[in-house]
RNA sequence: GGAUGGGUUCCCGAGUGGCCAAAGGGGACAGACUGUAAAUCUGCUGGCAACGCCUUCGGUGGUUCGAAUCCACCCCCAUCCA
């Protein structure tokens, strides 16, 4: 199921088989939360952009459509007529990224209110799984809670643990939904999710403890949260050493480009971040030579491609000056055009990085991506 | 030619004696964003030797301690009547 096919260091690129295809790591998944790319990005610009796995979200799809509905249509795959692995977050993050509506985290689960019209949601292990089951992801993520990375000890301990209690709570509804007769992904997988702050030892003790559960992937959450680079480093450092290395590790909501050659570099072989789409929209290019925003007078009259070089449907056809006139001129074109170069460059980084620690370059390679990304600083 | 309503900082638009370099939008410029309540949010937008001074509210000239605000004349714009 999972083949490790190269490994540089702890660097490491393999091949996941699941029941809707290979996916090939280091892998970035895109971001789609509401079962689409925001920016106007359809399924079949993904398959050029060279599109993984379409992630989704189990809270948002939930509250809005419903995820009744979409069982009913055939599952997220038929109705967004996506035919790849798709990965469902459970929805634990937005316990954190929603503090300020009033949530109550609870141990049978947590209390929101929705955000489209105030109703009080619940949602538990179990709640989470049987709509992630509804929704028919190639593999779904366990129910958690994401304490803000600069809590305390006090704080953090209790909450981990219970993210263990709920962990054990997906894995029995997991197996439970899986074994239905109307389930649409009867192999549907389930990733458990590491948490513990910036404090080492909650982090080692919860990987040794989950991983003892003989999942088909870890994920680790709770990074990228306000901590600092060095820290979040630190800690894939100490915690990545004591998650299986027989199974994919990913890194969730990461991030930059460089957060991602750093986190390859310490094992990482998932990733998944708003960054290309949400800062696409918001007028920002990611090449391979750095960053740069568009909406910058410096670019008006710039008539070279977004990134030169770069095979995407945006560099091969218009300028910069081109996009930023669209984002100007608030044509949706523009946020497209810039959303599928973004997701194009992160998709073709991971390909760079994949052949790389196959071919056994990698340190060499990375060093070459680090060094290139400086160029525009 | 007559009547009425108007001309405000890049644009729209509030302000009808001091608390006004002038509300609020827009635009421009810049910044933020890491398992997406995010096509969003924040800052900034007359000048300067800068806790003070200078220029600015169609023009010119008045009234007043003090005017974008009051008065006179003039110039434009809109609508209506000839």
């Amino acid at each position: 199921m999972y083949k490790i096919i190269g490994k540089v260091g702890n660097a490491k690129s393999a091949s996941f088989d699941t029941v809707d295809g290979i996916i090939e790591t280091p892998c970035f998944m895109n971001v789609g939360t509401a079962a689409a790319i925001k920016g106007a990005v359809s399924t079949s610009d993904l398959k050029n952009i060279g599109t993984e796995v379409l992630l989704c979200n189990t809270y948002h799809l939930h509250l809005k459509t419903g995820d009744t509905l979409i069982k009913k249509l055939g599952g997220i795959k038929k109705f967004a007529n996506w035919d790849r692995p798709t990965l469902t977050d459970s929805g634990g993050f937005q316990v954190y990224s929603l503090v300020s509506t009033g949530r109550k985290v609870k141990e049978e689960g947590v209390y929101f209110k929705s955000y489209i019209d105030g109703r009080p949601v619940f949602m538990g292990p179990e709640e989470s799984m049987q709509i992630q089951s509804n929704l028919a992801s190639t593999i779904a993520m366990a129910f958690d809670e994401c304490p803000p990375a600069l809590a305390s000890y006090d704080y953090i301990k209790p909450s981990v643990e219970r993210t263990t209690r709920w962990l054990e709570r997906c894995i029995a509804e997991n197996k439970r939904l899986n074994a239905l007769d109307d389930t649409i992904n009867n192999k549907q997988l389930l990733w458990g999710i590491n948490q513990g702050g910036i404090l080492d030892d909650v982090r080692i003790e919860h990987a040794k403890e989950i991983s003892r559960y003989d999942l088909s992937g870890y994920a680790i959450g709770g990074l990228a949260v306000g901590e600092s680079h060095e820290e979040m480093y630190h800690i894939l450092d100490v915690t990545v050493p004591n998650l299986p290395l027989d199974k994919p590790t990913y890194l969730m909501g990461v991030g930059t480009p460089e957060n991602i050659i750093e986190s390859v570099d310490r094992g990482v072989d998932f990733f998944d971040c708003v960054y290309p789409s949400r800062n696409g929209r918001h007028g920002h290019a990611y090449t391979k030579y750095g960053k740069l925003n568009l909406l910058n007078k410096m670019y008006e009259d710039d008539e070279k491609p977004i990134e030169e070089g770069c095979e995407c449907e945006a560099c091969k056809k218009y300028s910069r000056a081109y996009v930023r006139h669209l984002l100007k001129s608030k044509e949706m074109l523009g946020m497209r055009l810039l959303v599928m170069h973004n997701l194009y460059y992160y998709n073709h980084l991971m390909e760079t990085i994949r052949v790389s620690i196959r071919d056994g370059s990698w340190d060499i390679e990375k060093r070459k991506l680090l060094d290139d990304l400086n160029t525009y600083k």
